[in-house]
DNA sequence: ATTAATCTTGACCGTTCGGTCAGGTTTATT
DNA sequence: AATAAACCTGACCGAACGGTCAAGATTAAT
């Protein structure tokens, strides 16, 4: 096999070699990104994708075996993505600023990567076929710890009693909504996307909103 | 052309002759729902839709000439029942009966016909294709008088000062995620749906936080 | 009973898909 | 300079796709 793992295992200026290939897999996954949130997984065509990469189809065979495999990487990419997200959240101590900075950065995220957002919504539309594993462990991992911090601002007294799963789900719903239905938004504003302005607004919104329905504000 | 309307232009008892006619787009219909909902619009396949509804493949085609079509009818039947949700929304005059109504109307929608909102999310996702003119015209009449009775409450002080379409959104948003994210939420719950006790509890919270959120309660 | 319309279906078609491969080119190593 | 490793790509392949069609079966109208 020629894309085995051997290559990595020479020389210490090898490493440094691997520029051409550093390089074409990061315009290949580029690519991959837009085509994957303009068409779909199944509408996507790895023709596509090497037209938008400006290489030869071949080639993108060369350096992922498989269109399920580009995809994956895809993937993991906008999963870390969405973990890093979190760093507010997990620094500050008080409700208000936690909840708000990761609601803050939830949206900024949808505002400035919504094709991610949608590559995301389309795998779990679909069932999560291929990352059903990360989403049962990392990411229910993930959330059990935040759940655990928001059930002590309850018990503290801080933000009134509820389900923290929920808040969570309703969080996730609100910021990916301004990313993932982008194009109704768009149809319901005079045909145009959100100035900054708007978005800047329902930020702020959501943010009270959110703050306010769960007693950490007034 | 053997599909045009000519056949309906006969004796009145040929209305109700076509009973064959309803029955199969019927049986077509339904499992073209299931089909679009699981794979996608592209993902589908004729030969999937046909197997689903115990018909040969070219005879999906006598009663709907291409998939697009046959995906057309799905969405325009999606497009009604959306709309038709409002009901309660419209009946009341005040805003937490309106808007509570609203809330737990969608959420039901969700609940019992997923499906149908992973094919309206998808479509959307896409970038609304074969809907936009629907989008920029029917619902965005839609939406015009709903703000409109928002911003009326908003002069009265009933609720307080807010982006009437933004609070639509955080709706919709909220109340579809159930649906369309529904995969994700089962991984997070121990691979199990959420049960009849939890949905109930999430509905209960949902309304609760938005209306609070929004100034309607306490 | 006859005719006409509607419905049914296996077989088939052109196109496009993901993926392969041989053979050439470029880059790194010695 | 010679060798090897990595990279590149036009041409090709079998499979699956949406869609067609002719010919037969069923149902309705007269």
């Amino acid at each position: 096999m020629k894309n085995d793992l051997s290559k990595y295992k020479k020389t210490a200026k090898s490493v440094r070699k691997n520029q051409i290939r550093i390089n074409n897999e990061r315009r290949i996954l580029a690519a991959a990104v837009k085509i994957f949130a303009g068409y779909g997984y199944q509408g996507a065509t790895m023709r596509k994708i090497a037209e938008e990469a400006g290489l030869p189809k071949a080639n993108l065979h060369y350096y992922f075996q498989t269109k399920e495999q580009l995809y994956r990487r895809v993937l993991d990419g906008i999963f870390k993505d969405w973990l890093a997200a979190a760093n507010t959240f997990d620094e500050c101590e008080e409700p208000v600023e936690a909840l708000r900075g990761y609601i803050e950065t939830k949206m900024d995220l949808s505002r400035k990567r919504p094709l991610e957002s949608r590559i995301w919504a389309e795998e779990i539309l679909r069932g999560a076929p291929l990352i059903q594993d990360q989403l049962e462990q990392t990411l229910a991992a993930w959330l059990d710890t935040r759940v655990k911090r928001i059930t002590d601002w309850i018990n503290t007294g801080t933000i009134q009693a509820l389900n923290p799963r929920i808040l969570m789900y309703m969080i996730w719903a609100v910021t990916q909504h301004f990313a993932d239905f982008e194009s109704q938004i768009r149809a319901l504003n005079q045909q145009q996307n959100l100035s900054d302005e708007q978005f800047a607004e329902a930020k702020k919104q959501v943010v009270q909103t959110i703050l306010k329905g769960i007693g950490a504000l007034d």
